[in-house]
Parts: structure tokens; C-alpha cells; sequence
RNA sequence: GCGCCCGUAGCUCAGGGGAUUAGAGUGUCUCCCUCCGAAGGAGAAGGUCGCAGGUUCAAAUCCUGUCGGGCGCACCA
């Protein structure tokens, strides 16, 4: 296993990011207990009958569902708890609804525990419709949070797990290219989706390793050193071997101790192919690219935690280790000559080979051995990133991992859907044996990584698409990154100004934003959402809900930018006030586009 | 043939059971810089959510069928 000492291990990595106990808890599941609170008054006061069952009440209450609804209009929250209670309280929705109103209400007026801690979190509470519960947070909850925001910026995005003691360890594996070309733009999907995830993880409290695997021996690596080999010795390469300009670069490049150990394997190990001429410029050659794969993902801001290769697993015993508890738990098979595993124990419509009557292992074996290898280093949850050209495999992975002892659910295979690249309306092919693709880094010296990152991030990973590089290109500056990035670079130039002309910032938000409908109040109501936003993106394992959220960040800055002055040194009070609440904005933006892995410049 | 993914505005895509106004970006059209950054803002036009049934008080969303597109069904790597 290579790993990389030179930035922070896993586990240093999730020790760093900062969780704030009072910023890490999303909004949502505040006023969900309080709704729950709220609930369990009104049957204690009698206004609402105790059920008979109490255990229905208590799976009740933990399936509140609170949600933002799609008009600001009826109020930051809404639930349909009512509703769907009306069954077990034996009352008419609206009645239970308007109960429930009236204990929010009181809560907003006494302090909780006791006295001790804050007003209710909730003021407006309202029914509507059918029984809809809608509510309104009160303006002190949302002033004491921005100003938790300012006084700890660096934790706030990071969501601390619900009910977690330690960190889900996680481990996420992607590109897992094998090194026998550079990264095409094929392979970009999939780099960026595995390092979101990562880092949408990361953010809602878990330990994610971030692996790579790659093979390193067996038939494509002899095939690139064939494909090496010709063209030193002026001879075409081989139909079925790879062409590319970078196959001509290798032969040309071949430094004087490995030309030297290749000469000599061609008179001693002529016949043994683990040892021959071919062997060794395959494996240097297959070395020297996966180094420039790791510079290309470097640039595109992925770095790997592990590079791990399939060679190792059986050198390391892990293949042979997975065999063993297989054929001891009876999932194995010989037949015809080859080793079995009886997948179909399992629900999958045929068994499958793990070692050929040839002796040879096939790629399932590398995989059982692996997914042994993986668990065994203490992951809690794998994550695989797969082309969608792999979905075949998913089922017999996961149920060998099954037969080893370890449960599916653990094992997770995201497939990532098809990027058709397209120049002019053409499309491009991607075939690196014909040496016909655009690679990697042609793609970002074309559009950018940040322009990149975000394209990827806002796109489900399971919808197929079209990605026109031309338009990409031409509408560079209008593309949606820039929006969120401008608004960034605005909010800094206001907090610029501000400081030249000698404005102070408030020590609180104190008021500000107790007009609800203010620009100010409503501009606040966004900011404080994205824990909410981290959490949602950690469940579904999707990021688009971050582009949205900083999107709509910056939509809201700009009405608040159009409608209220910040820098007025006639009102130096609202001033400050202001120039608090754009540092909380600006605090959020920048820790969105982080999350993305996307800059948040200071000036544009 | 069987299985998985996907058909939403001209284009690229969100939304994936709930309040009869389905969103964003881009493109098109009209306006707005003596005013904290116009890479911006205000507004308009643009949709039978592939099609047909079904479940529900309620379906773009769930179920079935169907059409169209992608991918997979190896003792290949």
C-alpha cells in the first residue's frame, strides 16, 4: 500500500474540522424538537388525548418531519404532523394543529430548562390549510446564531452526527484508473463525484480515506510495454496495443538503468513473462503514469489518501486470506477446473470465477480480496465510485463481501452515469487504445477547475450527460461559478470599504433583524441554512444541493445589496449591524464553495 | 431476451408523494450604472414533467405497461 505522508492522515484530517455544537445542529432539528416538545404538552395539559399506545407516540414524535416550504410566505418551517397524527389522537388535524400553535406559543414567551436556557425557538405559529403547521423562528434565535457564526467561522458548515460517539470511519474509492494512459476527460465524472462526496462527508462528521486503486501487473500492463517497446524499436505498434502520442513520449524517455535492466531481462528471463523485457518497461512505464495521473487529480484539487495496488493484494495475502474464509464458510465451488464463488446463494443469476482454470486469478478474485483487505482496516462503510459501465459487477462484490461476513449495506457501489463530451456538436471518442481522447488536463487548461468542479457538482451523478466543451468555453464568464464567486468578491469589497472608511463592525446583530421582512431578516434566514444543506448532501450522497444553496446565497445577497446600504457613515450603528450580518453571509458563501473544493476569491 | 439508469422550458440540468403560481442557469425580448463591484439588478415570453393506465383526499414524484436513449448480462482486462 502507498500512502502519501505529506498532508494529513484520515483521522487528523476529521480531528481538524471544527464542530460547534450550537452551529453543527441544523435548524430544521430544532424546531423539530420543539414541535415534538410542543406535542407532548398539549397531551400532558389534556388539550390532546394521550393515546393508548405509548410507543406509538414516541415513533410519532422521532418522525416529525419538518421542512422549508416552498413559500417564504407560510412561514421558515412547516409540518405536517397534524396531519399525520390525526389518525392516532382521534382529532381533526386543524384541532391538533392549533394545539400545537399554542404550546409553541408559550414556549416562545418562558425561557426552557427550567429558566435557565433560551426563549422557544419559535414565534408565529400558525395553521393553514389542511392542518399544516407553519412557524416562524424567532429573530433572537437567528441574531444568536449569526453572531455564533462570526465568532467561529471555520466551524460552521461542519455538521456534528446526531448520534454518533466516534466518526463513522468511511472509506471512498474512485477514478481507479489503470495506469496505462494519462486521465481522459472520461475519467473526470468521477474524480470530481468521489471527492465531493468526500468532502460532503468530511463535513457532516465522518473519517473518509480517499483511495485509489489501480493495477499494476497482468495483461494491460504487458500490453503497454509491447506498445513501448515498438516504437523504440521503429516497429508499429500492435493493433490491440495503445497509440497515443504519450505511448511515443515513454519510448523516447526511457532512462539508461531501465534500458539497462530491460536488455538484460532480454537475455536472461527471455521466457519467464513476470521477468522479461516487456515486464520490465510495462512496469516502468505503467509507474510513470500513474505519477502524472496523480499530478493531474493534484491539479484538479483530488488528492488520495491511499494508492493502493491489485498486485498487493496478493502479495499481502489478502486474496488468499478472503479464499480461505469463503471456502471455510462453503461458498466456494471447483468446477471444470476453476474456483467458484456461489454468487448465486446470493441472488445473482450465475455463480462466478474467482480463479481460472489457468491458474490465473480474474479481477473478482483482486475484488474479494480487497473488500477483505478493506474492512480489515477498521472501515465502518465502503464506498465504491464506478463508472456506469460497471454496474454488473455490483451485485457479485457485494455479495461476496456478504459471504465474508460483513453486511451489504456497508458496501456501497455509486454509479456514475455517462459524460458525453461534445466539441462543435460533435462528439469526441475516448478510446485510449486508438489514442483518440482529450485528456484530462487539455480539459482544464480549457475551462478551469473551479468552472469544472462546479458543472460536476450541480449534476446528480446518475443522469447521463452533455457537456459541450465550446459553450463551456465561450460562456466562461457567465457561467453560474462566477455568480456565487462575484457575490463573494462583493461582500469582501463592501467589508473593504467599510474598514478604509473607518466603520466599525457591531460586536452583535443584536435587532437587525427583527423585522421579518426585512432585507436584512430575510438575507439571514439563508445563511443560516447550510447545515441543513451539509446534511441533506451527506444523506443522499449528492452535492447539488450545495450549488443551489450558494447560488441562492448569492441571489438573496444581491436583493439585500440592492435594497439595504451597508456602508453609511450617517447611520453608523445599522452600519456595523450590517457589516456583521454580510461577514456571517460571506463566512457562509466561503464555506460552501469550500465544500465544493471551489475558490472563494477576496476580489475578482 | 433479462437487469440497471435516464426521458422535466429552445439548450444544459434541479426537484423524486403533499398547500393548483413545476424551479435554476443559459438563450430570446424590454428596461436599469452621477448610487457600497453591471462577472450585477428589475421584468416578459417560454412546460399536456415521453405516452397510457392505476393507487391516493392529493402524482413530475409511487405502481404497471409502453415508446425512446444509455449501460450491463465473460474462466475479458
Amino acid at each position: 500500500m502507498t500512502t502519501s505522508g505529506a498532508h494529513p492522515t484520515p483521522a487528523e484530517r476529521a480531528r481538524a474540522l471544527p464542530r460547534d455544537p450550537l452551529l453543527g445542529v441544523p435548524l430544521r432539528h430544532v424546531v423539530r424538537d420543539a414541535v415534538g416538545r410542543a406535542l407532548r404538552r398539549a397531551i400532558a395539559n389534556g388539550t390532546l388525548p394521550a393515546p393508548a399506545d405509548a410507543n406509538a407516540l414516541e415513533a410519532l414524535i422521532r418522525g416529525i418531519e419538518v421542512e422549508v416550504p416552498a413559500s417564504s410566505e407560510h412561514g421558515d418551517y412547516a409540518s405536517n404532523i397534524a396531519m399525520k397524527s390525526g389518525k392516532l389522537l382521534q382529532r381533526a388535524p386543524a384541532q391538533i394543529a392549533a394545539a400545537l400553535v399554542a404550546e409553541l406559543d408559550a414556549e416562545a414567551q418562558e425561557r426552557l430548562h427550567g429558566g435557565a436556557g433560551s426563549l422557544g425557538p419559535i414565534t408565529q405559529a400558525s395553521v393553514a390549510g389542511p392542518g399544516f403547521l407553519n412557524m416562524r423562528l424567532r429573530a433572537g434565535l437567528l441574531a444568536d446564531l449569526l453572531d455564533a457564526i462570526i465568532a467561529s467561522p471555520s466551524a460552521w458548515g461542519h455538521v456534528v452526527p446526531v448520534d454518533a460517539k466516534s466518526p463513522l470511519r468511511v472509506n471512498v474509492e474512485f477514478v481507479s484508473a489503470n495506469p496505462t494512459g494519462p486521465l481522459t476527460v472520461g475519467n473526470a465524472r468521477g474524480a470530481f463525484v468521489g471527492d465531493l462526496l468526500s468532502r460532503v462527508l468530511e463535513a457532516a462528521g465522518q473519517e473518509v480515506t480517499r483511495e485509489y486503486y489501480f493495477n499494476d501487473f497482468g495483461e494491460q500492463v504487458r500490453r503497454l510495454g509491447e506498445s513501448v517497446i515498438a516504437p523504440r524499436d521503429g516497429v508499429p505498434v500492435a493493433e490491440d496495443g495503445y497509440k497515443g502520442d504519450y505511448v511515443g513520449e515513454l519510448a523516447t524517455g526511457i532512462p539508461a538503468d531501465v534500458a539497462a535492466r530491460a536488455a538484460e531481462a532480454r537475455e536472461a528471463h527471455s521466457a519467464d513473462p513476470d521477468r522479461d523485457e516487456v515486464a520490465v518497461i510495462g512496469k516502468w512505464a505503467s509507474e510513470r503514469i500513474r505519477i502524472g495521473i496523480q499530478s493531474s487529480l493534484a491539479a484538479l484539487g483530488v488528492e488520495f489518501d491511499v494508492w493502493r495496488s491489485e498486485g498487493s493484494l496478493y502479495t499481502d495475502g489478502h486474496v488468499d486470506r478472503a479464499i480461505e474464509k469463503l471456502r471455510a464458510a462453503g461458498w466456494l465451488e471447483e468446477r471444470d477446473g476453476a474456483l467458484w464463488f456461489k454468487s448465486t446463494a446470493f441472488g445473482d443469476d450465475k455463480d462466478r470465477v474467482i480463479k481460472k482454470s489457468t491458474g490465473a486469478y480474474t479481477y473478482f478474485g483482486s475484488d474479494i480480496g480487497y473488500v477483505e483487505e478493506k474492512f480489515g482496516r477498521g472501515f465502518d462503510h465502503l464506498v465504491y465510485v464506478w463508472g456506469a459501465d460497471h454496474h454488473g459487477t455490483v451485485a457479485r462484490v457485494r455479495n461476496a463481501g456478504e459471504a465474508l461476513g460483513y453486511q451489504k449495506e456497508h458496501m456501497e457501489m455509486l454509479l456514475v452515469a455517462w459524460v458525453r463530451f461534445v466539441r462543435d456538436g460533435v462528439e469526441m471518442s475516448m478510446s485510449k487504445r486508438a489514442g483518440t481522447f482529450v485528456t484530462l488536463d487539455e480539459l482544464l487548461e480549457e475551462i478551469g477547475v473551479d468552472s469544472a468542479r462546479w458543472y460536476f457538482a450541480s449534476r446528480s451523478a446518475s443522469t447521463a450527460i452533455d457537456f459541450d466543451i465550446k459553450a463551456a468555453t465561450a460562456r466562461n464568464s457567465e457561467n453560474p461559478v462566477y455568480y456565487a464567486q462575484y457575490a463573494h468578491a462583493r461582500m469582501q469589497s463592501i467589508l473593504r470599504k467599510a474598514a478604509a472608511e473607518g466603520l466599525a463592525t457591531a460586536p452583535a446583530i443584536g435587532d437587525l433583524l427583527d423585522n421579518e421582512t426585512s432585507a436584512d431578516a430575510v438575507l439571514a434566514r439563508v445563511i443560516v441554512r447550510l447545515p441543513e444543506v451539509v446534511e441533506d448532501a451527506a444523506a443522499h450522497h449528492e452535492t447539488q444541493g450545495v450549488t443551489t444553496y450558494a447560488t441562492e446565497l448569492a441571489t438573496a445577497f444581491s436583493a439585500f445589496y440592492r435594497d439595504a446600504k451597508v456602508v453609511d457613515s450617517s447611520a453608523p450603528e445599522l452600519s456595523a449591524k450590517r457589516l456583521r450580518l454580510v461577514q456571517a453571509a460571506a463566512t457562509s458563501l466561503a464555506a460552501s464553495l469550500r465544500l465544493l473544493g471551489i475558490s472563494a476569491p477576496a476580489e475578482m
